[in-house]
DNA sequence: CGGGACCTTGATTATCTTCAATGCTAGTGG
DNA sequence: CCACTAGCATTGAAGATAATCAAGGTCCCG
């Protein structure tokens, strides 16, 4: 097993970054936060790389990430693999048995995860009752929707150029949001396989497509962090028409 | 403008298809059948194959497709389009303004819809009381996100001949549960664009992979009418891993 | 210093697109 | 009834994009 128990209660480094993806949403209130922070003072799982969640043996509840990159990922018999959400600190999976048997939720980094059951319960009730705290989940929940969309736009029309581009906005939109990072700087915690298998491309022709991108002056990649110098070039690049 | 009201009151065939998916995620008792069909009773909305609903114009709520073939859409200024999910009779089309001003909701036959937006705030408030109805109506919608999942699937790591496949698999499955086929068959009542549209593939190759299917005797294609004489061989074509 | 993980490069091949043309069928109006 | 047309399906040839195969190269870590 990676899984290995390690935290001890949550503090609020557990929730920052979700209570800023909720703030980037709408006003919550102080009380909500709080009861917010309640639901989630459970230990924090370790996961090293590798499988945290598989569908078949341990059915588990919403899980919130707090510290490194989680994806749900399909694997085939043959080894193929797509990545079907990237899962950054703040966001909550709310489902992570979704899928068939070859469907899982995996730890591409080191990473952090709490129980986050109590917590989308709450958030679910606030949302039937339409509070400040309900809506902004909604909304959340909505992007995630938005995002799965934007995947299919990529995989389905856009070039590998173009995929890898508007891929990169969305991550830069992201952790902004959340704090992770501040403006033209992308933090990239995982190989190029990662980026590959999200993208639907081989880990070669990523290669190229990133060294491309770099002489085209659009990033700068070295050692996990992304600098984008010129975000309205990537813009371009990425044929930000559906956006 | 495509859109034209040619219905009288809304009668049992406009919820026939919803009627039977929801039955088939669950009991629905028969006084929230009634309640359903109530909040349906709208007049139908006639549209004529081109553009039903667009996010920038009409900022409409959820409808309920009764009639024809309706599709998620993106398109690029440079023409490209890509169908990000098919909606079939009795599929609620929750908030067809997401996405960007490049999204929108088209109408790939002749097609009718209903205004659901009281059918939508009933069933959410069912699925905040946890009635059967709500249940179903859940069901529902995580079936929905699996679909986008199987479709991110499908365009990043299947090949054409798999994802054809794949999606005549899944159409057959859903036009089964809705009643709208019998085993064996599928309607596919649009043109190899529209496909091709939808499977991220050009006109052309979509044309070559369908030869190819007849050939190796996977499908029988003839005039909107799709018989599948080999299921088996069909789910082992579509490398049915992640289901 | 050795080993492993990751990145990079070149050569070859496969898949798919694009371009262009032809055939087919149903509907339309003379 | 028959050309005429439009939309769709089909075919061939050429070319672009991306995959695969195979080999180095770099960097970090023990």
């Amino acid at each position: 097993m990676t899984n290995q128990i390690v935290g001890g209660l949550g503090d609020r480094r557990h929730t920052a970054h979700l209570e800023e993806l909720l703030a980037s949403y709408g006003n919550v209130g102080s009380a909500e936060i709080e009861r917010l922070r309640s639901t989630l003072r459970a230990s924090e799982t370790s996961h090293r790389m590798g499988m945290v969640i598989d569908s078949r043996s341990n059915a588990v509840g919403a899980r919130l990430v707090t510290r490194g990159w989680v994806a749900r990922c399909a694997v085939f018999p043959d080894g193929r693999r797509q990545i079907v959400t990237l899962n950054l600190p703040g966001d909550v999976i709310s489902d992570p048995s979704t899928g068939g048997r070859d469907m899982g939720v995996w730890a591409l980094t080191s990473a952090g995860t709490v129980d986050a059951d109590a917590f989308r319960k709450f958030a679910e009730e606030a949302a039937c009752d339409g509070s400040p705290l309900g809506r902004a989940w909604r909304k959340i929940r909505e992007a995630e929707t938005l995002r799965l969309i934007h995947q299919v736009i990529r995989l389905g029309r856009l070039t590998a150029y173009e995929r890898t581009a508007h891929l990169f906005l969305e991550l830069h939109d992201r952790q902004l949001r959340t704090g992770l990072t501040q403006a033209s700087l992308i933090h990239i915690p995982v190989t190029q396989d990662v980026l590959a298998d999200s993208l639907g491309l081989s880990t070669v022709h990523m290669n190229r497509i990133l060294q491309q991108m770099r002489r085209d002056g659009l990033i700068i990649y070295r050692g996990g962090t992304v600098v984008l110098p010129d975000v309205p070039g990537l813009e371009q690049a990425a044929r930000l028409a559906p956006a």
